[in-house]
This record gives C-alpha cells, sequence and structure tokens, in this order.
DNA sequence: GTCTATAAAAGGATAGAC
DNA sequence: GTCTATCCTTTTATAGAC
C-alpha cells in the first residue's frame, strides 16, 4: 500500500469520480460544473483541476473508471446472460452513472467529440461479448440453433439502453425483468423450426 | 392565410425550430446556444428572445412541434405497427431531433424539470399506441394469440430507443431493419403453444 | 418585430504563493 | 497538494430606442 501524500491523493481521486456522479444524478450533465464537485469534495475549484487537466477529462475518467470496476466485478469474456442482467440490476445503484451515459453517448455522435471513439468501441464490445454468450447458450442447449446470435445480441443491448432511458425518468421501472423476458422470448423462438 | 407581420411572425417561428434542430445535431444540446441560432436564421439574441421567452421555452416548442407533426403524418391511434417504423424512418433525416430526445429526456430525470412531465407522458402513450396495434395486429392473426402485447409494445419502444442511441454514433446502423426483425421475432413467438 | 447595449451570472482555466 | 486571486469567455435575460 503507498503512503502518505500518494495514497492520500489516489483516495482523493476515486472521491472525485464518485462525488462527479452524484452531482450529475442531481443537476444533470448541463448544469454540473467542476465548482460544484470541487466543494463537495472539499476543494476549491483549482484544487480540482490539479486532479483532472480539464472537465472533459474529468467526465471521460468517469466513464473509464466504472467500465473497468464493472467489467471486473460482472461481465468479462466468457461471462453469461446473468452477468449482463447484473450490470444492468447493478446501474439502478448509480442512476448518475446511467444518466452520463445517456447524455454524453447522445453528446458524443458530434463530430470530433472526445467520447465518440469511446462509445463506439464499448458499443462493439458490448454486443460481441453478448453475442459470444449466446452461442455459449446455444452449445449448452439452453438457447436452440435457429436464432442469429449477432442479431439477438443488438437487440438485447438496445433494450436494455432503451430501458435505462425510461428508468432514469420513472424508477419503478423493472428493466431486469424487462430483459428477461426479451431473452426468454428469444430463447424460446430459436427452438422453433426456421421453415415456420 | 394571414397577412403581413402575423405570417411574417408565424414563419420566423418555423424557421427557428427547424434551425435550432440542426444546432443541436451541430454542437450538441450542452453546447447549444440562443446567440448560434439566432445568428442563423438572421436575428439578434434579443430578437430571438421574443418569439420564445427562454431558451427552456424553445426547446420544449421544438419537442412539442415535432411530436404534433409526426402524429399528424405518420402516428395516430389506431395506426399499425408500420407507422411506427414509418416515424423512424423519418427520424432518420432529423438527427437533431433524435439528439434533443435522448439528452433531453435524461437531463429531464432530475427533480422538477420542466420536461419531466412532458417524457413520462410521452412514454406511457407510446407504449399504448403500440400495444393496441399489436392487438389489432392480433385480431387480425398476423400476431399469434400467445403473447402479452404491452410487453411487446415495452421492449419494442425500448429497442427503439436503444436503437437510436447507437445510431447516434453509427448513422449506418438500419434501426428499422433491426426493429423488423424484433417484432418479426415476437410474431414467430404469439404462435408458440404456451405450454411449451 | 427587431436592434443595440448592457446587466448579471457562471463556467473553465491559469499563475503564483504556501 | 491546495489555496487565493484573477482572467477571459460565454450565456441568458432585460431595458429601451426605432
Amino acid at each position: 500500500m503507498g503512503r502518505g501524500a500518494y495514497a492520500k491523493g489516489v483516495a482523493k481521486r476515486e472521491e472525485i469520480l464518485e462525488v462527479a456522479l452524484e452531482v450529475v444524478a442531481e443537476l444533470g450533465c448541463r448544469n454540473s460544473s467542476n465548482r460544484e464537485i470541487a466543494q463537495r469534495v472539499g476543494l476549491s475549484q483549482a484544487g480540482l483541476m490539479h486532479y483532472f487537466g480539464s472537465r472533459e477529462d474529468l467526465y471521460m475518467a468517469v466513464l473509464r473508471a466504472r467500465d473497468e470496476r464493472d467489467t471486473a466485478d460482472y461481465w468479462q469474456p466468457g461471462s453469461d446472460f446473468q452477468g449482463f442482467l447484473d450490470v444492468i440490476e447493478h446501474n439502478t445503484n448509480v442512476p448518475g452513472l446511467v444518466q452520463l451515459y445517456v447524455e454524453f453517448s447522445a453528446e458524443a455522435s458530434i463530430g470530433r467529440h472526445p467520447a465518440h471513439e469511446f462509445f463506439l468501441e464499448r458499443y462493439e464490445w458490448a454486443r460481441r461479448l453478448l453475442a459470444q454468450s449466446v452461442r455459449t447458450a446455444q452449445e449448452r442447449g439452453e438457447f436452440g440453433p435457429n436464432v442469429d446470435a449477432e442479431l439477438v445480441a443488438d437487440i438485447v443491448v438496445a433494450a436494455a439502453d432503451g430501458l435505462q432511458q425510461q428508468w432514469l425518468l420513472d424508477r419503478s421501472i423493472d428493466m431486469v425483468a424487462r430483459l428477461k423476458a426479451v431473452s426468454g422470448g428469444f430463447a424460446a423462438l430459436s427452438h422453433l423450426d426456421p421453415a415456420d
């Protein structure tokens, strides 16, 4: 374990990432400011800038940090569909994160936005991982053969994103249950004779 | 037809709504400003404020205007699933609108945001309409009976939103084709014996 | 309806002391 | 590492003339 100034710096960095999510959840992306975050972690705005050179840097760091954590905790290559559901379930506890992702990914669509590449790669990664888990399920016989794994993955990823959008507005929506229904539907379908 | 100053005012209002979308598509919500919009429609910023009392007013007007138009053109109560697909197809031509919806709906999740109610009602409306069209399809025999119309509607609306998020980042994604696949999947499923 | 001018606030970033 | 102070920019909104 690092000591003194170093360990403190790392801890503070973590705290900032955490608080940034809080602020986004409360104020939205547009109204979140470095000043507000700084105040909540007990720093001046200039003090905050010591950790992250710019506003964009800070939010990109939030995005990456959470993906790394989720990947480690729930969903790596080789995980099954349940791992994916676990991530969604966990997102229920971090509305700021969900909001940041939705708003940022939309904003990142504009030309040469710093997060553009990030989101493109992330989608590719998610779809590939999910398609893999469908194929695994097919080998185990949980999923029938008569369905295109890539297609199922595309739909499930899209549905998950859309559900999160709705959940932000109405927290009573049960995202996991609905995603299970999608998956269950495709599982049943996959046993159908394609000649039907 | 209105004459003179009145007609001109109405036309200018329309133009502003149109240009606001352009600006959002180019700069994103966070970086869109009244000044930029004003400049593009050949007004001063103060001139723009004559039409819309505040920034929020302007964007809410954009949202409502487009919904009214889409409803009139493609998708009213009684429309079938194709009408829904037509809206999505049409959205392909208005990336600014899609972006505005995604960003705004996420931002509107925060407490007492002016657009909060708007989006909640809009989701309820969309799901109800779509569920209705599934039921109609069931009566016609295009859809089998063994599926819950409300559930299908929920999934399709969510998938549509998620696909639009992805499409913003990668315009080569064919949203309509994928949504047809979802619908086709459920249609096939709906003929399955529920005892399976 | 549209402009100029201006207020008033807020944001991001930097310089330099400690 | 952290602060104070400051700068510069941008934004929304208003007042009042034409």
